[in-house]
DNA sequence: TTAGTGACTGTAG
DNA sequence: GCTACAGCCACTA
């Protein structure tokens, strides 16, 4: 039974990434609350390494700290792939930091639907 | 079972 | 604003 709560963690940290929109990104701490640990934000970060070595698309790019930091960039196939993907966005990265942050930033107030 | 590790966060200095 | 420390949770060996 304890494979299948892991299982529902990483799967609920999926969920909630796949519904960030185009343009937007939120936090880790953001997505830990919101599946009801805010403690367990290095976890989310854990999910998004995972599904990333899992070949898995999920839009990890638009998950970074909450001062805005992209601290996972390095763990993309690609260094400056994580820039890169949100600037194609709309999003301004200056010195591996979002400037626009605070209008970027997605609130998944509809995240019930989830 | 225990110890170490980590893409975090909050508090204190 | 920056640095250091502690707390937190889940995974791996």
């Amino acid at each position: 039974m304890k494979a299948d709560n892991i299982n529902n963690f990483f799967n609920d940290v999926y969920a909630v990434v796949k519904q960030i929109p185009y343009g937007k990104v939120t936090t880790y701490g953001y997505i830990a609350t919101l599946l009801g640990k805010p403690q367990a934000a290095r976890i989310v970060g854990w999910a998004l390494n995972a599904s990333i070595q899992n070949s898995e698309y999920i839009p990890a790019h638009r998950v970074v700290n909450r001062k805005g930091l992209l601290t996972g960039k390095k763990y993309f196939p690609e260094i400056n792939m994580m820039s890169e993907l949100l600037q194609s966005e709309g999003i301004i990265i200056e010195d591996n930091k979002i400037v626009n942050f605070n209008e970027v930033l997605w609130t998944p107030t509809s995240i019930n639907e989830i």
